[in-house]
DNA sequence: TGACGTCACTTGTCCTTATGAGTGATGACT
DNA sequence: AGTCATCACTCATAAGGACAAGTGACGTCA
């Protein structure tokens, strides 16, 4: 019977002093925790109050509930993929993606025409209900078992200018691939980083554990003029993957994003 | 009385009730959703299964309760700060972060002496247990509010080779600022990008909401050799800012991680 | 030996009841 | 008019009880 008294309500105490026990080590990472029993007789609580504590820490991503076995400590590893998004060296005059092939796909394809969202609009400078190509496709990498989203979005105006899109069902990828091989478009895009909780569909979708932030990665793709060409956004949980960008300074003035 | 029977359990229906009530528009964002007393008697169930299922939402990061008032659903609005992490421009032959200077010091820094722990020791090119120096700053952005967590750790090695690193206070920023102009060290550096949940000390330093994750940049600059010279860690909500980059290819062969 | 039923353990769900605490409006008192 | 006590509303915290459901081990039975 560990008496505590510190901060605030006593489920936030509890918490706090199997966080504590955690983050020392006291908890090893994989180790099973005390049940809610004995932590009830442990702290002296009921046992509403042992599970607030224990939803708390789940909420911070520290530990795994396991119907039927108990608690977990979560084993906080590093991700263990690594997507490098700078182009890394050209073959045959084709730029390459260093992880750009890692990818399986899980599903079919789903093709489908829309329009421009506030987001989406924004990013590729269109104004809304623009009419758009689009494609989602739910990628695997078959060596670590990651799952991500994939999506790519193409201007009706943009998509007129190149074969292959006019087929049924459409293929934006290759569409994509034949925008990069032309020599007409510049090869650079601007890629914008964010994190969001998983809605419902994308925690199953890409089967996050609990309290584990999907990052998103949306590639906007430009031509010579620095005209928005098309939108690939790509997400996946956090604790599977992380994101790697190599910088160089060229002595030159980069190009702005606005002329 | 909405009557609701599809999926699991009983909160869980509840939960899903509201959550496509959020999300198909019906409760406006920022709008005040029914009271815990009103969701009882609407569906029908008793007040531990309502705030199970508001428990849920808040999780989701698609509400936000405040006590005494009730639960509002969240404005789900984009970031408001765009970090650029390319390379800008060139000034009197000085490269410049497009970002650098928005940041005003929250508190005073805090340097150290600290030694390389498992995954700052492998961005870093090091061994297990080697002596660095650290510098932990609190930055804010006045014009949105922003706060962020910024961190730089430099090796001993390399700390002795470089001025104002031997004084007391040590000044790492300055270091940094003199190893990006002298001409020896190439201006090149990988960044990482991660997203986790915070910690209650990251949840109270950048006064993050519920549900809300963190995003982690770290950044390793290189000599002309290819070896990590220092660590330059940022970390900030995910509701308030994202980051941007430029990618460009330059026709050559992007020089490798590991020679 | 093998299959299966049972049991003891775990967490999940749901209810009832009670009290504390933050918020804002109302209205009385000065 | 202005100040402040009160009250009705909100969510927060805590306890207790009951039953469902997943898990694994043990033991029985064919």
């Amino acid at each position: 019977m560990s008496e505590i008294q510190r901060p605030g309500a006593l489920y936030q105490q509890v918490a706090a002093a199997i966080r504590e026990a955690i983050l020392s080590g006291e908890f090893a990472p994989d180790s099973l925790l005390p049940s809610e029993a004995q932590l009830m007789t442990r702290y002296g609580v009921s046992r509403p109050t042992v599970r607030n504590a224990i939803a708390a820490l789940r909420a911070e991503g520290l530990i795994d509930v396991r119907h039927g076995k108990g608690s977990f400590v979560r084993s906080s590893g590093q991700p263990t993929l690594t997507l490098e998004r700078s182009i890394s060296h050209t073959r045959e005059g084709k730029f390459v993606m260093p992880t750009g092939d890692i990818w399986q796909e899980a599903e079919e394809p789903h093709t489908y025409r829309t329009r421009t969202t506030k987001s989406t609009g924004r990013l590729l400078q269109l104004g809304a209900e623009e009419a758009l190509f689009g494609c989602d496709r739910l990628l695997i990498d078959p060596s670590t078992g990651t799952r991500a989203m994939h999506r790519t979005l193409i201007p009706f105006e943009v998509a007129e200018a190149v074969p292959l899109l006019g087929e049924e069902p459409c293929k934006p990828a290759a569409a994509v691939d034949w925008v990069l091989t032309q020599a007409g478009h510049a090869l650079s895009w601007t890629e914008t980083v964010r994190a969001h909780m998983p809605l419902p569909d994308e925690r199953a979708a890409l089967q996050l554990p609990d309290a584990t932030p999907v990052l998103h990665v949306a590639r906007v793709a430009h031509n010579a003029g620095d005209r928005p060409l098309f939108l690939e956004e790509l997400r996946f949980g956090a604790d599977r993957a992380e994101l790697a960008y190599r910088i160089t300074a060229d002595k030159q003035p980069t190009r702005r994003t606005r002329a």
